[in-house]
DNA sequence: ATACTAGTTGACCGTTCGGTAAAATGCAAG
DNA sequence: CTTGCATTTTACCGAACGGTCAACTAGTAT
């Protein structure tokens, strides 16, 4: 079993950086395989599909962000208002560091799969939906930590938390689309002045 | 030459909704001569490769937007800010239209081929840059018209017309994750209360 | 020692992929 | 009537696609 681990995991190691860097299409099994030094039916043996394994590299992500940047940003011990603030340098940072590594920005990996597969595969729909509806959970505890703690006026914090989301993704979108991380350097910061306010 | 423009333009009308409802690696050249009643060696004739396809695709889009939703709503003799509630009006309407024909939100199909392709080509990258930075154009106009009219307090328009753009892709990316154009409809209008002060 | 099982191997399936080449067709100008 | 060019047809290319299968290996439990 432990070798069994292994091999899965090497997969999903083999297959992470290449979805994101490219497009759940555009990266075949054989391809990762090869990079994973695994043979095919092994793959088979550990995922009933293609589809399988990418919402297993969601997983990862997914893990890896609420473990890493979303956990540090989300710090409770910070003032409410500075957690959004750091998590908009850390995407920041993320993409830099991937743009100089890699030459490219690639932006969000579920925004990106998002956008591909969402129309063609209910079961990934329904999947990156539910990351970022936790996300925005995040956006919402945070805002209405801000707003009992008077650092912001009353607001929808439900609705101004999806904007923020939302805004978040089209920062790193047209970021990708310009290759430019230095774009969410100047964007992200206004993502505090949306506001949805309540009523109606 | 009238057969000839013929052929091509039905071979870009049986493109566009495909790569707009799927995605462009998932639809294959076969596919598209198919449906347009042609056969495959007279799209070679028309077209080097599917890229130039694609480019062609996206030109068609980018008149049909110029020409009608676009026109309409940055029309000149509407105030400027109620310009942008057009906008956002009309994106609401069209992906509402599109979910009750198609049974799903299909979002921009700028937005889906930025995030499927641009780390994979340059050329297509360059291409919807340029279409996004004539968006933001559009954008910094009303901003300005909006300032010197006195409706909206001074504010860098340049980045505010950026911002803007950004939060309008990404609540359609939202909306398509949700597969509920409705969404754009709760949080479109906050695209207004985005601004990113001068200075500094 | 045996039987079971998780894991691995490598060959193989039919299909589709983007793209090519050559021959055939239609049409217009000289 | 012919030359020339744009268009179209048809057959084809090698490579890659996602996925399957039966045989084999190795470790574990009885």
């Amino acid at each position: 079993m432990n070798t069994a681990t292994d091999t899965r995991s090497r997969i999903i190691a083999a297959a992470k950086p290449r979805f994101h860097s490219r497009s759940y299409a555009n990266v075949g099994i054989q391809e990762i395989c090869e990079n994973a030094g695994v043979q095919k039916g092994s793959f088979y043996h550990f995922f009933p599909s293609k589809r399988d394994l990418v919402l297993a590299v969601i997983d990862e992500f997914a893990d890896e962000w609420a473990n890493g940047f979303v956990a540090e940003a989300f710090d409770p011990a910070l003032p409410p208002m500075e957690r959004i603030d750091y998590l908009v340098d850390a995407a920041y940072f993320w993409q830099r560091s991937i743009k100089q590594m890699h030459g490219r920005v690639l932006g969000c990996i579920f925004g990106n799969l998002t956008l591909e597969v969402s129309t063609q595969d209910d079961i990934l729909r329904a999947k990156l939906q539910a990351i970022f509806s936790h996300a925005k959970s995040r956006f919402k505890e945070t805002l209405e930590q801000a707003v009992a703690a008077g650092t912001l006026a009353p607001l929808d914090t439900d609705l101004t938390a999806e904007a923020m989301l939302a805004y978040h993704e089209g920062v790193i979108l047209l970021a990708k689309s310009q290759n430019d991380p230095e774009l969410i350097y100047r964007l992200g910061p206004a993502i505090k002045t949306l506001r949805v306010e309540t009523g109606a």
